[in-house]
RNA sequence: CGGAGUGUAGUGUAACGGCUAACAUUCCUGUUUUGGGAACAGGCGACUCUGGGUUCGAAUCCCAGCACUCCGACCA
């Protein structure tokens, strides 16, 4: 798209109300605004990067064999008291409010039971199973404390994804294809070197262990020990004897890190299913409760750690992958072969498939390059009254400091 | 939810209890410029978070509320 046509403007200031370096640059940058504490709204920018992790999710989830779709924002209060989980002294994060005539309603902070309750409608028989479900949805979480810019919000948009299967074993073949479909997503989105699979308590999810995929970074709320031989990683809150023990490790090879948790799957078994009335009828005849799994990939906080493991001092960085467009297209000059030379390499480029933000604005270079930096696409064009005699293009990469000048067929190589 | 701090043009900051609340930037007009956030001239933009109180006089002091940030607790 053309610069001129995107409404957000870039700041040299530094919010005042805002301290991770994620909410700065990106509000800097114009990728979200926040409209309050814990809760921002996502501009043009930040709506194309969330956009791309998205795809890359949903092409993993897709390849798992589960399916898209939707659940309602709204929930009903009788689901969640079937499995005691309506309670505020149980789960302390929920919104909650009425309709007209009184009857309580929740806002979605999870999904487990609404979309089991849903499943009973579609599930009875083992010919039925498995069934994998994901969605984009936006959870609404009252948290106490919204904290690292969009780090921890009270609405963000997450993945879930559901498993229901048949036994613990087919469970477990898909929770381990999950693992590897999680890792798939975090090297796509750049992240592969940097994040781990721990191993974490359940939560209020289930008493069993659960896996947490955790990103090394500063902005991270978590504790996690890494083992020295770079495969194994322990949250903190189950890094004790008794784990290291069980795992035969000895406590000494770990070293402790600062990471953020970027996606996490749990094992639930049959008894929510069963609080919920999700049966089905085995081969055999015999009524079994299914056996539930549920796997979560926070997507805009994983666009909070992008920012802040992907930027610089002079703004974000974006690996290719998630990055808003393929290359930043900065025209400087405004005499007439330089604006037909560029609006001609801007055709082109669009033509041969490539996402293009275009600076057709007329303002001086320093504006337009740090503007070009603070926005962080990965690969720089420029075209000046200089390059443009040759028909030449100037092309620079964000993470590096020299440029080259080259012909357009040539500078298609860095993309 | 405990503790600490901060609220002043869109943004970032200043102003001893005392003149029309200042400066920079953004934005608008014009001139000149055009390879790393240009220069000059003019202009728009603030009931100083809200409500009380102290005082001849409050952005400034006091109280309450609200908002935001940080630390802790909590936490997919």
């Amino acid at each position: 798209m053309r610069q001129s046509q995107l409404f957000t403007k870039t700041r040299k200031e530094i919010p005042s109300d805002e301290t991770s370096k994620n909410a700065e640059l990106l509000i800097r940058a114009g990728f979200i605004h926040k409209e309050q504490a814990g809760v921002y709204s996502i501009l043009p920018l930040g709506l194309m990067v969330v956009s791309k992790i998205k795809q890359i999710v949903s092409e993993e989830m897709k390849s798992v064999g589960s399916t898209e779709l939707l659940m309602s924002s709204l929930q009903s209060k009788e689901l969640w008291e079937k499995t005691d989980r309506w309670n505020d002294e149980k789960v302390d994060v929920w919104f909650k409010s009425q309709l007209k005539n009184g009857t309580e309603v929740g806002f979605g902070w999870s999904h487990e039971e609404p979309i089991t309750s849903l499943m009973t409608y579609h599930v009875k028989s083992y010919n039925d199973l498995p069934v994998y479900v994901h969605q984009f949805q936006n959870k609404l979480r009252n948290e106490v404390r919204a904290k690292a810019g969009i780090m921890r919000c009270r609405e963000f948009i997450m993945k879930d994804m559901y498993s229901y299967s048949t036994n613990e074993e087919e469970h477990m073949n898909f929770y381990n294809k999950t693992i590897e479909a999680y890792k798939k997503v975090f090297e796509r989105v750049g992240l592969g070197g940097n994040t781990f699979v721990t191993s974490a308590s359940g939560g209020v999810f289930t008493d069993k262990f659960s896996h947490e995929f955790q990103t090394i970074c500063d902005a991270g709320e978590d504790n996690i020990y890494v083992h020295k031989d770079g495969k194994l990683a322990l949250n903190e809150e189950v890094f004790n004897d008794k784990t290291l023990a069980d795992l035969n490790v000895e406590k000494s090879d770990f070293e402790m890190k600062k990471a953020a948790e970027v996606g996490n799957i749990f094992t639930f078994g049959t008894k929510k299913c069963e609080e919920l009335g999700l049966y089905f009828n085995d081969s055999d005849g015999e009524k079994k409760g299914v056996f539930l799994g549920s796997y979560g990939i926070g997507i805009t906080r994983l666009m909070g750690v992008l920012a802040e493991v992907f930027s610089d001092d002079k703004g974000l960085s974006w690996p290719k992958e998630v990055s808003p467009f393929h290359v930043h297209l900065v025209r400087l000059g405004v005499n007439g072969t330089t604006v037909s030379f560029a609006d001609k390499v801007y055709d082109d480029l669009k033509s041969n498939g490539f996402t293009v933000l275009y600076d057709d604005r007329d303002l001086r270079a320093g504006e337009k390059f740090a503007d070009s930096d603070l926005i962080g696409i990965p690969v720089r064009f420029v075209i000046s009254d200089k390059t443009v005699a040759e028909e030449k293009i100037e092309v620079k990469k964000r993470k590096e400091s020299e440029s080259e000048v080259v012909s357009l067929d040539v500078a298609l190589k860095n993309l």
